[in-house]
DNA sequence: AATATCTGTAACTATACTTGTTACAGTTAT
DNA sequence: ATAACTGTAACAAGTATAGTTACAGATATT
């Protein structure tokens, strides 16, 4: 229970907004689908309204909807909206200044983590809401 | 202290191995330059011997070589070597598979893991240990 | 107006991962 | 023999994630 899976639970939820176009649904109702705590949606949710993806109304007959059209969302903005550590993490501690691998290290690490996260950014970017909705329906007809 | 920085100290120690070229080097001496517990580093020296990328010996003048030319030791190796995680991670209860979403979620989300990994491999692989020394070498003429 | 139904959010627990640390068995050069 | 290493087990500490309960606040319905 230690990896962090909210991309994949935020795409799973959108995915299901989308085909519910403008009718609210509720955390309840995505947490069955997820298999998890409707609390857990709901925290989701809030990561991805402070990224302008959801709209969300509280009261009776409340619920979340998309905010922007399936084609308008990149899973590049999802996985901003909900994504915290890089695809390897530098040392803690400050390696020793003394030695000169210790003193340059850090900067060479640096320059490859941006290299990668620009790949990874790219290859998100290169994808919508829309597509993944197209391959879940693939899927569907692949499978009946 | 939670995030995985193996990769970031592989690459930090087998640099210094590189630089020392035939002369074996004891954890200690690594651990100073990555500021941390030589336990730590033999630890990760187990990663990397059965990766064959070093070999060790133990006993009064032991320490540790690479095994191979800094050339010929790509950084997707030594990522494989260490790591564990993907770039996101899969929810780890199964969805429901009575949601047409639910049950076809995982599967597209599989498929783009294997997308991102693939370009994160290629830019590991576009790398090899050398390329970092020589890395190293033009931060510390830029520093003098 | 009262009620039922939602979201938003705080607080706490459980679990797992990573690192740091001590300790010691086994190996090797001197 | 002794000293100096690695290999590795065992445990503690810190931290991140998810699951859960509880409740305040908002809103539609009656």
């Amino acid at each position: 229970m230690a990896s962090n899976s909210q991309f994949s639970i935020a795409v799973h939820v959108l995915a299901m907004l989308a085909r519910s176009c403008d009718e609210r649904v509720k955390s309840d109702y995505l947490a069955k689908s997820v298999n998890t705590n409707p609390v857990v949606i709901r925290r989701l949710m809030c990561s991805l309204h402070e990224a302008n993806l959801v709209v969300s109304q509280t009261g009776a007959c409340g619920g979340t909807c998309l905010a922007k059209k399936p084609e308008e969302i990149s899973l590049l903005e999802v996985f901003n909206a909900v994504s915290t550590s890089e695809v390897f993490s530098m040392h803690p501690n400050t390696p020793d200044q003394d030695c000169p691998i210790g003193r340059n290290i850090q900067r060479v690490l640096g320059g490859l983590q941006s290299e990668i996260d620009l790949v990874v950014q790219e290859k998100l970017a290169s994808y919508t809401l829309r597509d993944v909705i197209e391959s879940v329906e693939e899927s569907v007809v692949r499978v009946s």
